[in-house]
DNA sequence: ATAATATTTAGACATTTGTCTAATTATACA
DNA sequence: TGTATAATTAGACAAATGTCTAAATATTAT
């Protein structure tokens, strides 16, 4: 959980998840995408996969990356959790 | 966006949050519940408040805080964005 | 083999972050 | 008015973070 979090706490690295929502793209293709130099993009990557957030598969001298959207569920499961609860007083309860 | 994540990429400012799901708390109980001094949890409650995750309210000499769950909506939104999209090959488009 | 391309690793460095103690502000009470 | 209590602000400091360049590794092509 602790990853999750610190994964989606940068810029860079939820504008990748962003770009892969789209399609798959290999490091470079994503490394293109900003100013930031290649070791950077390739640090982020290093986070994001750390978190589950990206699987990384290599192609031959490529790597490419996508997304793993297993790991959103947990994410919006913490988030329900919180968001639930807090009005014990609400009509709906069941 | 930004403040957002950076607020719940923390480990005591989620269980504050945590904290607040159960009910109102001022800033002298919430400190009360951690081992870190006070000044941290102010600190902790500052970001809380900046990311709009909190809702502090004076009173008297005490400061009450609560969860505000609004934002919650936003950072579902955000994750549902991006853990749909991916499969551009599922049946159930609609 | 050698060279070119794709990516990561290593190491340095400035900025940001979480924490602390001391001081300040604000309210309540005697 | 003075003192106790609640909370924040100020400032310092170590640790973590994001970035860079240079070097290393791995694969492809000549």
């Amino acid at each position: 959980m602790n990853a999750l979090f610190k994964a989606l706490d940068d810029p860079t690295r939820r504008q990748i998840l962003e770009l892969l929502r789209e399609k798959d793209r290999t490091a470079g293709d994503i490394a293109d995408a900003f100013t930031i130099s290649k070791p950077s993009i390739s640090h982020h990557l290093d986070l994001l996969r750390q978190a589950n957030l990206v699987i990384s598969i290599k192609e031959g001298q490529f790597v490419r990356y996508s997304l793993n959207t297993t790991v959103f569920d947990e994410l919006i499961g913490w988030v329900m959790n919180l968001s639930d609860k807090k009005n014990t007083k609400r009509k709906n309860k069941k």
